[in-house]
DNA sequence: GCCGTTTTCGGCCCGACTGTTTTCAGTCG
């Protein structure tokens, strides 16, 4: 089993004991266990081998014998007889908002619910609402909840989807008989929700591909397969295609599987059934139509076909324009690296500069920092950015905006750290107008630089609040103040069409990872992504800057 | 179930909201 595979197992056994009413902290160490493993950066079965399974955080000797198992065995008798005496259903059940495990487990004992289904069943023949401490609003959320999970349940997030495409696109591409092979559809245009995973190969020899296809070691199943088409079920029932092509047909096969429709049915208006020429290169294929080459994240039809036949697409920001990254959390709160570890992913990834910005004081949960400790923090930052002089760490914040617009640190606090990110992590129902006017008033505030992650939603989980984006794009724009791109494929918080307005008004943005880990700062690409498809260029992205530059911005607009 | 230690058990982040209550339980972040 992999570390991932192990960590879910963990994850899972710590939901079932909660769901049995186990003592609590027995089922935080089983989460504590899965998410340090989730977070490791050696392979279990390299640990193992090396004897040194016991030193990972929260390991001791009884889950340290479970992952022993798993990883001999592939599987874990303790698991499999939990689950047995768990609903089939529970983590889908989990997922609904406001349900959590006593509830499922009074669903359960009392209605003999196992499943979503049942779940939604018993709500609508109104047989919740008798049970103890339920009522018809209860009720009624559940059925929204589970109306809302199976509009989205059809789509995962590009952070689930993405990594294991890459993994199966470099399955192919190392086998012999493929010449070239590239990720195409909605996963390459870089949509936030994708429904599969879209691959076009140049393949020689089809059979032998197609074979080597049956063995992969993620796929669940082949569903499909057709003479030029292999499709079929990777894990977790995450849909795959694979177009195999001649060599001379790879580039036009490619275009036309990476949309999108919209953009192909403009190129092409239907009755104009087009035979494409064979083209050697995506770019050749558009001059062929009077066209600049269009980024396939701009391939949505918003305007890049008037832009590239006039000349005027933007040239796009790039992973490699970033100098530093404005929003990281460090373990002084509820970061999982140090100062030390940080600094050094940071400098991996070629940047110069890392705003620490952990969580201000009322966001106990998250440790979030009472001023000593924010001071203390800021002079173990003074002594570590003495080490270094080609790399910087700015003293910063996440200060939590305050239901009424003000903020969780007082100015004379504020005004000693070299950048302030402001956001919202609590209250989020307010009404439009009262939380459009928290945000405002945060803007309006002097002492911010950034709004962090701001309409606060989370893909497939919870819609963003309820906001006035006019106004407060209006106040951004008249206060200098920064909106961030929150990179973390789970937010892509604010959106890319969200981006591309702000951008219109001279809003700058900033392009944040906000890691609470130190690989997390590389989930930076998914924001790059997304910046992208909003239609910004590196002097839209104010972290594109030097440090010195950056800097004398945040000063100047203070 | 893990951790730390003043070595072998006691402690292990918490505060607010919601819907259901009549004083609180469950969920969430």
């Amino acid at each position: 089993m992999t570390n991932r595979e192990i960590a879910r197992t963990l994850d899972h056994i710590a939901d079932i004991l909660q769901f049995q009413d186990e003592n609590p902290f027995k089922v935080r160490a089983y989460r504590q266990a899965a998410n340090s493993i989730h977070y490791l950066d050696e392979d279990l079965h390299y640990l193992h081998e090396k004897g040194r399974l016991g030193e990972i955080p929260g390991v001791g000797p009884a889950i340290r014998a479970k992952i022993v198992e798993m990883l001999e065995k592939g599987s874990l008798e303790y698991y499999e007889k939990m689950r047995r005496q768990a609903p089939a259903g529970l983590l889908d059940m989990l997922a609904i908002p406001g349900v959590g495990h006593k509830t499922i487990r009074l669903l359960h004992q009392q209605l003999g619910i196992t499943n979503r289904e049942e779940l939604l069943q018993a709500a609508q023949e109104k047989r919740i609402r008798l049970l103890p401490g339920m009522g018809s609003k209860t009720e009624f959320s559940i059925i929204k909840g589970i109306e809302m999970l199976e509009q989205h349940s059809q789509k995962n997030t590009l952070g689930f989807v993405l990594p294991m495409g890459q993994r199966l696109l470099a399955f192919l591409r190392d086998m012999e008989q493929v010449t070239d092979a590239a990720l195409a559809g909605s996963i390459r245009r870089g949509r936030p929700l994708v429904t599969d995973i879209d691959i076009v190969a140049a393949a020689v020899d089809e059979a032998g591909v197609r074979n080597k296809v049956s063995h992969y070691r993620e796929l669940k199943q082949i569903t499909d397969s057709q003479p030029g088409h292999i499709a079929g079920l990777l894990q977790y029932n995450i849909p795959f295609e694979i177009i195999l092509l001649s060599a001379e047909d790879y580039c036009s096969g490619l275009f036309l599987a990476t949309g999108s429709k919209q953009h192909l049915a403009r190129l092409f208006p239907a009755g104009t059934q087009h035979q494409l020429d064979r083209f050697q290169t995506e770019a050749d294929l558009y001059a062929s139509l009077n066209l600049d080459f269009i980024p396939p994240e701009l391939r949505e039809d918003q305007g890049e076909l008037e832009a590239a036949a006039q000349g005027r697409l933007p040239r796009l920001i790039e992973r490699d324009d970033l100098r530093g990254d404005l929003h990281c959390h460090s373990g002084w709160s509820d970061g999982a690296s140090q100062l030390t570890e940080l600094a050094a992913a940071a400098r991996g990834l070629g940047y110069s500069y890392l705003a620490v910005t952990d969580h201000s004081r009322s966001l106990a949960i998250s440790g979030g920092l009472n001023e000593e400790r924010l001071a203390a923090q800021g002079r173990e930052i003074d002594r570590l950015n003495q080490q270094w002089d080609d790399f910087k760490f700015l003293k910063g914040t996440e200060v939590d905006i305050l239901p009424d617009g003000q903020l969780d640190y007082e100015h004379p606090v504020l005004a000693k750290l070299d950048i302030v990110v402001a956001s919202i992590h609590t209250h989020f129902r307010l009404d439009k107008e009262r939380q459009t006017d928290r945000i405002v008033r945060a803007i309006q505030n002097d002492d911010v630089d950034i709004i962090g992650h701001l309409t606060g939603r989370l893909l497939n989980r919870r819609p963003p609040y309820e906001l006035d984006l006019e106004r407060i794009l209006d106040a951004a724009a008249q206060a200098g103040v920064i909106l961030e791109i929150n990179s973390h494929p789970d937010r892509l918080d604010i959106d890319a069409e969200v981006a591309r307005q702000a951008r219109d008004r001279g809003i700058m943005i900033a392009v944040n990872s906000d890691a609470h880990h130190q690989r997390d700062l590389g989930l930076i690409d998914y924001g790059i992504t997304n910046a992208r498809r909003g239609w910004l260029r590196k002097e839209d992205v104010i972290n594109t800057r030097d440090w010195s530059a950056v800097t004398a911005y945040l000063k100047k607009n203070r």
